[in-house]
DNA sequence: TGAATACGTTATGTATACAATAGCAGGGGA
DNA sequence: TCCCCTGCTATTGTATACATAACGTATTCA
């Protein structure tokens, strides 16, 4: 295939990565299925090598799964494993809050942080709040997990976590809020807001215990919301990556 | 090269995993040195395409890091990476401990850990206690900790937690343990133990926040007795694994 | 008619060839 | 003498060819 247009800015390996991901989290790929290299190879634009790398690397991920027999499949999810991942998350960033106070944050590291929560109040005094509002939201809060991940310095720590967060519905505000309907989503969205205050007031405060308790409240207020949002599926398709809930084997 | 023996019984990338995993460990490769891929095809025997499957393995299970130009290096860790890793571990394990109290254990489910703790106390009555003792030590606590974390029954936790053991010395006992004098240690095994004892009495009476906060102590005696051992580095060869910190970087 | 076996097809595992880039060394110019 | 530019070399990134194993299908025998 001599005419393939190769995007040399960016590594095949990557793109491939990239593409992947997108399908399995876009639901063209359906959890349990097999995921065809050759197939891969076409949809990607990739050659072979780049896409087995990839695939070893969404495998390490969390994202797919080896079969015994060769080849990877799509990994099917339960609502526990969910649960359990988003409640393993809150607890890792307990630790990174933690940590972040026990050894002390300066004014100035804070600052981003406290600008983060500014942009997210100012979101949150549309009432009912807008579908564009809700999705800045999505990424303000993303952003301040990870600048709060980034607090603790610890690489082994942060590592783990962004691990944990490669789930997409791991992410406990962005998953939970987005199942919840808007309207409901806005109560959530403000005590998520709370606790993210909390937690900023607290590592300034070098009250470690307090900063651990309740970013792990945070986790456990998401897990309550996953369970009711699960119980009428209505907004189930508002994240894309809640495909693979669908078919979830158990 | 056709006169390559191949041994069909296991994956080439498996073994090239293996071989590595076991060079970086034992400290033919260095901290910070660049692992070069035709070196490594020479010394595993497997072509290049394995190699770098097995390359890029090791490097999301941490123990390379990816070289911006290109290639990989082994990782280089600082006395606050691995206390950190320990503590970490101990925050998952007390997860999992939690999770086990929280959702019941069977008697039977149980027996297991009883025997290996019963396994683990044989052992501790030889005062001193000898270098093979010390062995059978590490291993069965290895077991204890494993079964410990299979009873959360939680797929995506027991995943995170196989990560973050992937790094021998994040294995509280077996790594802090290995670096005290052995006459030390003694007593070290001995309040580990108890520590091991009450996790599964707080398991068997669904005693969720006890166990869980057992196995952070747990950790955190790990984390004491790690800075104490290097203060006096007298007993940092007993594991291979250990010439990873001799050359840490910072 | 059903089951078992054999054969063919297809996909993965492995090896290697080719391409491109980064680093280094040597030489020339300022 | 020092710095920069150019060319070479070595190593990685990518593509593809080949081998092998698994799965499906068809045919035959009981």
């Amino acid at each position: 295939m001599a005419e393939r247009e190769v995007d040399r800015s960016v590594s095949q390996t990557v793109k491939a990565q990239l593409a992947l991901r997108d399908q399995i989290l876009s639901g063209s790929l359906r959890p349990g299925e097999r995921i065809s290299e050759l197939q891969a190879v076409e949809t990607t634009g990739a050659s072979r090598t780049p896409v087995r790398m990839a695939l070893v690397r969404l495998e390490e991920e969390g994202l797919l799964e080896a079969i015994p027999s060769g080849g990877f499949m799509v990994k099917a999810f339960s609502e526990r494993d969910i649960s359990d991942s988003i409640e393993l998350r809150g607890t890792l960033e307990g630790l990174a809050a933690r940590f972040a106070a026990e050894r002390g944050v300066s004014a100035r590291e804070l600052e981003p942080l406290k600008e983060c929560l500014a942009a997210i109040d100012e979101l949150l005094r549309q009432v009912p709040i807008s579908v564009d509002a809700f999705s800045s939201y999505v990424t303000l809060n993303a952003r301040f997990h990870a600048l709060l991940t980034e607090l603790s310095r610890s690489p082994p720590l942060i590592r783990q976590i962004d691990r944990a967060s490669a789930l997409p519905f791991a992410s406990p505000s962005a998953f939970v809020m987005a199942q919840s309907a808007l309207a409901e989503a806005q109560q959530i969205l403000i005590i998520a807001q709370e606790h993210h205050r909390v937690v900023i007031d607290a590592i300034e405060n070098r009250e470690g215990a307090r900063a651990e308790a309740v970013m792990r409240e945070h986790a456990r207020l998401a897990v309550r919301n996953l369970r009711l949002a699960l119980r009428n599926r209505t907004h189930l398709d508002l994240l894309p990556a809640l495909a693979l809930i669908n078919a979830a084997t158990d």
